[in-house]
DNA sequence: GCCGATATCTCAT
DNA sequence: GATATCGGC
């Protein structure tokens, strides 16, 4: 979205560059606009809610090419909506929700090709989504933040402190948070575009003289030609806006000239809409990663720190007493600790009540309970037929009650079929779109070429690049590698991969205290996944449709009663009988584990299934989580007054020291990111769930 | 001819 | 968001 028609205008200033410009340096990314793109190649699982990696793999494919050129990456995620913008996402939401309805009745009638385009068009990135990719990142030690509200601002914000010298992203309302190096359009060859705003001064003649505005007057601009936050005013492009603006000092004047004319008419709440994005473009919260605080993107001048207007619309905080979002006039008042928990990805940002879970966890631990689900429902019930009390051993025997159980329709086995016959749908479908020659788009270089000499760029008044541009042939790790996945020693399977670097193989065990793997960047010998797992996974706040149905909900919660301790031991019953169960349980597995959504082709998996303990230890660690003290809060507060000076916009002297003290402060947000041993699964833990899908895709 | 509105394509694999 | 096309002025 953005400004519309923005960037065009901007054409004189638009200077293509390679990212070898950006050597050495520190570019703040929007994570969700990555995660938008890279959800193209993947949209059909995401809206089916089947696990991928593919998402995940666009990130790890342009991280390494970052690092190709020594840029640290800084990601910058979206949090919550803020007021002004949620009338905006409601109706985007609507129209996902309006295309998924027809995705899904063209699938169900069988019309696979056009229900992949419209699974194109409802895609909707979820903060599970970034969660997988943060999980990623801390792996990586790469920098990232969840922005308390909009990534725009918070990137903006970065950017003023010094912690980064650029900006990636696609957005040009960047430029209108005061966003002083924007990079663009940033492809597979390395290539971009900057726009630099210290160029606007370039444009001070024609019809789009934008070095003649102040900054207060190119929000009026992008406030009266139409922007994310105002609808602005019918017929009235950034041309016509321009002419307004230069003509007249204020928006009250402005407003006044158009009505004079007469041949325009200005929205009733044209004003207010604009007096909103105006307070929203300069005073947006923000997470400060350094005081650890939550601040706003410039200073509220004294004269509005108690305006309720204000307050309404650049995000509502915690309020540390209340537990409540809110307005908070006085930052002493806010929580600044659970913003903290924000920032790092621990809560989600919509509901700071919730732990953010990876969404690829959250499916295949789903998964998995599944799995053992069914070997509950076929073993043999306790006296009172109590499901909680049955045995979760697959060993187990299958009595003829049971058995009958799975006929009769009425027990917890038809539920299963039920549920089976519904994932049934969710089989996913082969064929893939075509594929064209990719061109650049800015050194008309084929990519297919074997070594292509990189073609100068002409125009005379730009940079030209002075090293040759990348060539999109880099090391890409695989998700497999990325989380240190152990091949498997039964099967003998190996990761796929065409440009990997195979791992050692490496029993389980080893897995989880390895040191150094073979991707590019270091990993913590330490590390487990700060990912506590979804508190419940019957969770009742799963907005994906396409989610947990009733009936799987009904298992899952079953399941999580289900203590191992309440066990009973089994019974000892004839080896032939035993035989015959065993059949029958590996034929239910393979079915459900067929139709489960996890992968093509997957056949029986038994001894893929995970151990017990992984889900049971998640499951008992979950209640320490949340008695674990805050301890952060009291250095929160001791931080408070030291802030509240450092939140006022930095002078550009005060700049390096702030630089100097950045790698601390990363670190330190990292070091609280990871292990806090009590909510986090180990890494074999996560890894033993992918090599279920590595195994069976074989 | 200029400008804004609208439709369509593009991303990814 | 970019581009092409259309229609109003």
């Amino acid at each position: 979205m953005g400004v519309s028609g923005l960037l065009p205008q901007l054409k004189p200033i638009q200077n293509p560059v390679s990212l070898a410009r950006y050597e050495g340096e520190t570019l703040a990314i929007d994570g969700y606009a990555w995660l938008h793109r890279s959800a193209h190649s993947c949209a059909m699982e995401l809206a089916l809610n089947q696990p991928t990696e593919k998402y995940l793999q666009f990130f790890i494919k342009r991280i390494s090419m970052l690092r190709h050129f020594k840029i640290t990456p800084f990601f910058v995620f979206d949090g919550d909506s803020i007021q002004v913008k949620k009338d905006t996402e409601l109706k985007r939401a609507e129209k996902r929700k309006e295309n998924r309805e027809k995705a899904h009745a063209l699938f169900t009638a069988g019309d696979k090709r056009l229900a992949y385009d419209f699974f194109q068009k409802c895609v909707s990135i979820t903060p599970e989504m970034a969660k997988c990719v943060i999980d990623y990142l801390q792996i990586n030690s790469i920098p990232y933040v969840v922005a308390p509200y909009e990534a725009d601002a918070q990137m903006v914000y970065l950017e003023k402190q010094g912690i980064v010298q650029g900006i990636i992203s696609e957005d040009s309302d960047l430029l209108i948070f005061g966003c002083t190096r924007l990079i663009t359009k940033l492809n597979d060859n390395a290539e971009c575009i900057e726009i630099d705003r210290r160029n606007f001064e370039r444009l001070n003649e024609g019809k789009f003289p934008l070095s003649k505005l102040s900054e207060d007057q190119l929000r009026s601009l992008v406030c009266l030609s139409g922007c994310d936050y105002t609808s602005g005013v019918p017929k009235v492009g950034l041309v016509t806006a321009m002419k307004y603006v230069v003509k007249n000092r204020t928006m009250e004047q402005m407003i006044l000239a158009i009505k004079r004319e007469g041949k325009l008419t200005v929205p009733a709440n044209f004003y207010e809409e604009y007096e909103y994005a105006n307070f929203a473009f300069q005073f947006q919260r923000v997470w400060c990663p350094l005081s650890e605080r939550l601040v706003t993107l410039n200073v509220i001048p004294n004269e509005l720190q108690k305006n309720q207007k204000l307050f309404n619309c650049i995000g509502h905080a915690i309020h540390k007493e209340l537990k409540i979002k809110d307005i908070v006039f006085d930052f002493e008042d806010v929580d600044h600790h659970l913003h903290k928990r924000i920032s790092l990805g621990e809560l989600n940002p919509h509901d700071f009540n919730e732990p953010l879970a990876n969404r690829e966890h959250k499916l295949r631990l789903k998964s998995r309970s599944m799995v053992m689900t069914i070997d509950k429902f076929c073993t043999p019930k306790n006296a009172t037929g109590s499901v909680n009390g049955a045995s979760r051993k697959p060993t187990g025997t299958f009595l003829a009650r049971n058995s009958q159980s799975v006929n009769n329709g009425s027990g917890i086995m038809s539920k299963l079929e039920k549920a089976l016959n519904k994932r049934k749908l969710s089989a996913p479908v082969s064929g893939n779109p075509s594929k064209k020659a990719v061109n650049s788009q800015f050194f008309s270089r084929e990519k297919a070429e074997p070594e292509p000499e990189p073609k100068p760029v002409v125009r005379a008044d730009l940079e030209p690049i002075s090293k040759p541009a990348y060539s999109a042939n880099f090391h890409t790790d695989t998700f497999a590698d990325v989380f240190m996945l152990d091949s498997d020693p039964e099967s003998e399977t190996q990761t796929q991969s065409t440009t990997v670097t195979p791992t050692a193989t490496q029993t389980e065990t080893q897995t989880e205290t390895q040191t150094e793997t073979q991707i590019d960047t270091e990993v913590p010998s330490t590390f487990v996944l700060a990912t506590p797992p979804p508190a419940n996974l019957n969770d009742k706040n799963d907005n994906n449709d396409a989610g947990t149905t009733e009936e799987e909900s009904e298992i899952l919660s079953e399941f999580e009663e289900d203590k191992p301790e309440d066990k009973p031991e089994d019974e000892p019953e004839a080896a032939i009988q035993k035989k015959e169960d065993n059949k029958i349980l590996s034929a239910l597995r393979s079915k459900f584990l067929h139709t489960g959504g996890l992968t093509e082709n997957r056949p029986t998996v038994a001894k893929a299934r995970p151990p017990l303990r992984n889900v049971t230890n998640i499951m008992n660690k979950k209640e320490q989580t949340s008695k674990r003290p805050s301890n952060s809060l009291a250095a929160a507060s001791r931080n408070a007054s030291r802030s509240a000076s450092r939140s006022a916009s930095p002078s550009p002297t005060a700049r390096p020291s702030v630089r100097r003290t950045m790698s601390g402060a990363i670190n330190t947000m990292h070091a609280a990111s990871t292990p806090a041993s009590s909510n986090s699964i180990s890494l074999s833990q996560f890894a033993y769930s992918r090599k279920i899908e590595t195994v069976t895709k074989q």
